[in-house]
Parts: structure tokens; sequence; C-alpha cells
DNA sequence: TCGATAGTTTGACGAACTTCAAAATAACGA
DNA sequence: TCGTTATTTTGAAGTTCGTCAAACTATCGA
């Protein structure tokens, strides 16, 4: 997992809130952007960034690209994350 | 809870560091000091990160100045960030 | 009170980040 | 092929971040 850019990934409100819109369904670009008040190229780096960390994939779908979660790492996140946040075992070496 | 605080905090590996290190039990600044290679004072201004996500709380001992987890908190943040990395319930307000 | 020890605060610097506007790319329909 | 729509990429500006060196604060022991 690529534990810093996942970090880097989370650590923006915007990027969470990509997340958290996504966790409803895929959704296109376009129809991403309607939620926020920036431009469509500064989402559109944010969607570079949530890529880099692997959080997210994206299909051309006719004339729209179309983003949905990468469930697949999500385990792995939340594995990384509760280690961070509980005292338990676990080898100790910094994520 | 200052969550944008919090997600700041654990974006960089130092401060993560700093938590893992913690969770062996308290250490005073200079015993962390000893885990890493920049400056105390660089480290003190991360000790302040930590702080202001109210992740570890310190306290004056003689000399020394001791930092221990706020594990008060930490139920919050698992819950914040299971809450981000698990598609269930919730009501979708990004965090 | 003085000197030593333990940490913090300040000021400065380069690197990285977020943003915008504008240009570029890709796919569709006529 | 041309224009339109959807999105990304580029280049630049301003802001935040991590770091260091140096100055500062606080406590202890003699």
């Amino acid at each position: 997992m690529r534990t810093q850019e996942v970090f880097k990934a989370i650590s923006d409100p915007t990027r969470r809130k990509v997340l958290k819109l996504l966790q409803g369904g895929s959704k296109s670009a376009g129809e991403l952007a309607e939620a926020f008040d920036i431009t469509k190229g500064s989402l559109s780096h944010h969607f570079n960034v949530l890529k880099a960390a692997d959080l997210v994939r994206c299909e051309r779908r006719g004339q729209q690209i179309v983003y949905s979660l990468n469930t697949t790492v999500f385990e792995d996140v939340a594995a990384v994350l509760l280690d961070l946040f509980k005292v338990d075992k676990g080898n100790g070496e910094p994520s």
C-alpha cells in the first residue's frame, strides 16, 4: 500500500468529500464537480492525488470519465489507520 | 473533535512515528528526539501540531517535559477514520 | 546567583500544495 | 470534417509546511 500517498490524500477536506460522495456510488467528474465551488481543473488535480493513492479508479464512458472507489484497498487502509489509533499489538514499524 | 487538525497531524511520517513511540508509554521530549535525525526545534514543532490535534498531552516533570497519548480522543478518531473508509451507514457529512 | 541541562520559540528558506485561467485532448453528433 | 461537450494538463501565483540555526525560557544543583 502507498501509505504516505494515502495519508496525504485524506489530509485534504475536498478529497475526503470526494471519497464520501463516491461511497454513494460511481460518479462522473462533472457530477462530482457540482458538489464543489472550485474549478474543474483544480478538482481534476485532486482526482489525480486520489488515484496516486490508489483510493479511486476511473474509467472513460463515452465523453465522461467515471470515478469510483477502489474498495479493494480500503481494508488495508482501515487496518493501517487502526494500527495507528489503537494501542495493541503490531510490529510498531512506523507507517 | 478537531477533524482537520487530526488529519493534518497524521499526514506527516515523523508525527505518525511519534504517536507510535508513545504507544509504548509516555516519553520525554529528549527521549523521543533520540529516535529522529532532526533538530529538537523541528521536533518541538511537530509536538505542537500533535497537541493542536489533541492527540497528545504534555506535562512538565522537573527539567523534562513528558509527552503521552491523549487516549480519550483515540476512539473518536478511529470512528471518523472508519466512517471514511467503510462503506456503510453514516450521515455522509464530509469530515 | 550562576552555570548547566531540557525544551520551546522565532525568523528565514526552499519545497510542496491549492488554486485559477487558459490551452490542450478526447469523444460525440451533425 | 466541424463544432460542442467533458475533462485533463499546463503555467503561474499565493499559501502552507518542514527544517535549521539561533535566541529564549524554565528548572535544577552547587
